[in-house]
DNA sequence: TGCAGCTCGGGCAAATTTCCCAACCCGGAT
DNA sequence: ATCCGGGTTGGGAAATTTGCCCGAGCTGCA
């Protein structure tokens, strides 16, 4: 960690569009301390990218085709336990931070952060501190002080589904992109109709939506 | 429109998350010919700042919290017709697309494309071209095989059911709201899915809540 | 060690979807 | 007046999905 303080703080950046990624890269690299030394648009790339090249900080958007983001998160931290993952995405409802934090990131910032509040999110996660966003610190209080919206009773998988279900993909393109077969995405789809009460797809897609899962 | 040959293209930024559009802010303008003259977080700021501004293309993705962005099109485009609209999201679904164009927008490039040519595409819609990304084209060009536009291809009836159905109603209870037999509901509603384009459930109730059809 | 809960899928009857089709009525064009 | 097109209403049959049951592997926890 001496290095890091001599250097400035290296960074691989996560993201499946590039454009995003190249915003970002110009506004990190903006900051003097900062150094995007890796680009990734997909979990397994990421992965190998990170051991090549040490990153002090991993920002990641975890809503990529293919695997999950948590998946992801999950996978990099079981071989480099040291590695410092940085959340970054759009999505901010409570049972997701939750579950990245579970997973092992170190931090989880919203797109809707002012940038100074994300590069400052950076500092502190290369410093091995735990940091997240105002709203995600609003969003966890109350998120604790309610027991339960309609989506604490499913699991990450669940969860997961719901969202690219609800976004309107179809049971075949959930099943390609998360490797699981047809039948178990339809199972998953009956256990969150009967978990929820939802009686109708557009039940679901409301339920989704008013959650904060997915954005209409 | 001669001094934007003079001067080049300026453009207005308009995205509900503050680094990203910083981001694009900085990858636009390292192209040289285009300007980011004002940025933008809601539809009704958009608007005011393409008054004062009066810029040459509004690069807007239209996914962003309370008015939908295809409402923020409609309105911008019923006020000043010679607005150019590039819309730029990360959604791909052939309603949506179609939605945005019948909304008066100029072009729609996903944030999966490559940043030329995103910039091209802004070139082109500052031209008073229409412009769309590779993959918007090839789902366009699949759905053309039945396609026509959103919601003005829809009958009385129709409309009336699939309102119903975004409502969360079940086949029965709309049958047996409207008095028809519950066949007759099941085949409107695969008329109304070929006729939109519309390939799940969830895209339908995202088609009927962006068009005003229900709201969630 | 054992229990509980999540994940993943098979099986199978019932229901729905997908597409075809035929009517009816009605307004407009010929 | 006649025909044509389109909206509306439903039948039929094959393909698919749903609803609900089941078991197996795994993990965390008591």
């Amino acid at each position: 960690m001496s290095e890091v303080a001599a250097t400035g703080i290296s960074v691989l950046l996560v993201d499946d569009h590039p454009i995003v990624r190249q915003g970002y890269r110009r506004v990190l690299e903006s900051q003097g301390d900062l150094h995007v030394v890796a680009e990734a648009d997909n979990a397994a790339d990421a992965y190998s990218a990170f051991k090549t090249h040490d990153p002090d900080v991993i920002v990641m958007d975890i809503s990529m085709p293919g695997a999950s983001g948590l998946e992801a998160i999950r996978n990099i931290r079981a071989r480099s336990p040291r590695a410092r993952i940085l959340v970054f995405t759009m999505h901010n409802e409570a049972v997701l931070v939750k579950a990245a934090f579970n997973a092992g990131a170190s931090g989880f910032v919203t797109k809707s952060s002012e940038p100074s509040a994300v590069v400052n999110a950076i500092r502190s996660v290369a410093r091995g501190e735990r940091a997240m966003s105002d709203d995600i610190a609003h969003i966890l209080a109350e998120d604790s002080l309610s027991s339960g919206s309609a989506l604490d009773q499913l699991g990450e998988r669940e969860i997961e589904i719901l969202r690219q279900f609800a976004g309107g993909a179809t049971t075949e393109q959930i099943a390609t992109q998360l490797n699981l077969s047809v039948k178990t995405v339809q199972n998953y789809h009956y256990l969150i109709k009967s978990k929820t009460g939802a009686r109708t797809d557009a039940q679901l897609v409301r339920l989704a939506a008013t959650c904060g899962l997915t954005r209409i």
